[in-house]
DNA sequence: TGTTGTGATTTGCCCACATCTACGT
DNA sequence: CAACGTAGATGTGGGCAAATCACAA
């Protein structure tokens, strides 16, 4: 969505981009502090690349809405780097914006490029020279080679779980960094509150463990009422390969929020975003280990004084191969989502149905109907010789 | 362009009770 | 250790109210 809003504005806004103030030709890509100037991606590469003290100059992206103003904020949702002013246009537009999540972006120093990219960018002046050292610069923040959009969407589906209520406050508050909605991020905070990761994991772990251990008790004991499918030996497997993955991200996760908290300090909530919408969450969990171990429980309200004032940031900057577990584990499920309603239990569905009921609220049943219930339930009885309410 | 009103759609809650689980005896 | 009893938790579906969305004036 804001990906349109941007290119469209972008290409709207492309006149009156800014220049880049070495060359004043080609559109500025990153801001310089130390300068104090707006670098086009080539001039960047040449001007830093001098000496080791240029080459240590904090430098920011532009905006890519505006294009006018050094980036202060990184949209997961969008990719997009924006700066304070778009960053509050854009994500206080509509509800969906505001979940999108935005962490501040760091000052880039060192080679942004690598030698061969300025080596490139040296020899190479033209358009595509540019349009090169931009993808390389792009590349810089992470391995870009896995879809992008993809890879967001995993990001913030992994990490975030949505509040399903949060009408109470989205109408006043928009987002990120314009009001305080402490609840929709008490998911994350149980991350930060975790003293050890480790046994954070071993929790979810355990948990994990637990269902698996229900389901399979349900699955022994009542297989004749349940419908809940059980795993073949290569799903099992698939999921503790899951789940082994899962494990590497928690762990990622967590030393990543740990350190998100020195670096960085927000005063505003952080709204969550994406994935696990509302229709997920009227979901019964399907019995994929991957799928139980996303549902984080809610830490108390009261917890929450204690993280006020600390900072909580989606990691940035991963190895290749935890991102690549991430977006796996992502499309891993992607695949196996299920929006329909599981029933667990077909016998409790069965009375359910044959329940009395008033206004759609189940009534208590009146002698006369406890006694044909009776009758019946006998007659099925002697007929059938078992008394279990056949399955669905 | 922004505001207001209206209708359509979506979401979450409620209820009773059989069933399930985790205990203790 | 197995069998039994008990208390508390869980899950089930239809209707409704509230929230949300879409569109027009």
């Amino acid at each position: 969505m804001l990906k349109e809003d941007q290119s469209n504005g972008t290409a709207a806004n492309n006149n009156c981009a800014r220049v880049c103030d070495t060359c004043r030709a080609a559109a500025c890509t990153v801001f310089c502090r130390a300068d104090s100037a707006y670098l086009c991606s080539g001039c960047d590469a040449t001007i830093h690349a001098v000496n080791c003290v240029a080459s240590h100059h904090e430098r920011v992206r532009v905006c890519e809405a505006c294009e006018r103003a050094p980036a202060a904020f990184l949209c997961k949702a969008d990719s997009a780097s924006l700066c304070t002013a778009c960053d509050a246009d854009i994500h206080s537009a509509n509800p969906l914006a505001r979940r999108h999540q935005r962490v501040p972006i760091l000052p880039i120093s060192g080679s942004l490029y690598g030698p061969q990219a300025i080596e490139h960018g040296r020899m190479k002046l033209g358009r595509s020279a540019t349009a090169e050292m931009e993808d390389g610069f792009m590349n810089q923040e992470g391995d870009e080679t896995i879809d992008e959009e993809d890879e967001d969407e995993a990001a913030s589906w992994l990490l975030l779980n949505p509040v399903k209520n949060n009408n109470n406050n989205n109408t006043k508050n928009n987002g990120l960094f314009f009001g305080v909605d402490v609840d929709e991020y008490l998911d994350l905070v149980e991350y930060n509150s975790c003293a050890d990761q480790n046994n954070q994991f071993t929790d979810h772990h355990q948990q994990e463990q637990q269902q698996e251990q229900h389901y399979g008790v349900a699955h022994k004991n009542y297989g004749g009422d349940s419908v809940v499918p059980v795993h073949q030996y290569g799903e099992v497997a698939k999921a503790h390969q899951m789940q082994q993955l899962q494990k590497q991200s928690f762990h990622q996760l967590g030393l990543e929020y740990e350190s998100s908290k020195a670096a960085y300090s927000y005063n505003g909530s952080l709204s969550h975003s994406v994935s696990v919408s509302s229709m997920d969450v009227g979901v019964v969990p399907n019995s994929t280990m991957s799928d139980i171990s996303i549902s984080h429980p809610r830490t108390p309200t009261g917890t929450v004084d204690l993280f006020s004032g600390s900072s909580i940031q989606m990691p940035t900057q991963l190895s290749p191969m935890d991102r690549e577990a991430r977006v796996l584990r992502y499309r891993e499920k992607k695949k196996t989502r299920k929006f329909e309603k599981t029933i667990r239990y077909a016998s409790r569905k069965a009375y359910a149905e044959t329940r009395p009921r008033i206004k759609g609220r189940f009534a208590k049943r009146t002698e006369m109907e406890v006694e044909v219930d009776q009758m019946f339930s006998t007659t099925l009885m002697a007929e059938n010789g078992y008394g279990i309410v056949p399955s669905f």
